[in-house]
DNA sequence: TTCATTTATCGTATTTTTACGATAAGAGGG
DNA sequence: CCCTCTTATCGTAAAAATACGATAAATGAA
């Protein structure tokens, strides 16, 4: 799957249900973009426990991952976030 | 307590990340106000589910819940509601 | 090639969510 | 008072979420 065509409003309210998980997406939104080991520096969670909430966060098609050497780099999907917003405002 | 001093944008989102309240909540907004016993005829759940998913949403603060005679009267929250638009908003 | 770095995934334990039936509790009609 | 209606809550079972350590896999430097 290369972009998500469905955007679940409760399913994106699912994933961002979730204190760390909207900690995460507000980092990434004011970093614009981050890799896994940033985001287990500042959170009090273990590193297996980060990439689980990133991969929450990205197959709720909120987030992208590009893969950058060693590392994955995160940031926002600002189309989906934007539709997110669209379907709240017509809540 | 009265009325919810906090909109905690995480609490909410999680209350709304479920397929159920969703639907609740959309129904709430559209008939603007209905009693358990509507939501449980057109919801595929048993009564005593249906309850629980209220009282989520109560305790999220997006709904509120008048007793009136032997039944309950629930609503949206408008203020909360839009409190958490504009959160969404600034997201 | 060998080592360090970074992340994803596996297996697993614990907690939370979701669902149900049974039942209690309150309101109001007869 | 007795019965019906409506909802909330209790107890509980099953499923999902959350967390961890261990480990695999991939990259790139030495």
């Amino acid at each position: 799957m290369k972009t998500k065509t469905t955007c679940d409003i409760s399913l994106m309210c699912k994933a961002l249900g979730n204190p760390i998980r909207t900690k995460i997406f507000k980092y990434l939104k004011d970093a614009n973009k981050c890799i896994c080991g940033q985001l287990v520096d500042i959170l009090p969670i273990a590193q297996a426990t980060v990439s689980q909430h990133l991969k929450v966060l990205k197959d709720a098609g909120l987030i992208n991952g590009t893969i950058n050497g060693p590392s994955t780099c995160y940031c926002i999907n600002k189309a989906a976030l934007k539709e997110f917003k669209r379907m709240v405002k017509d809540f």
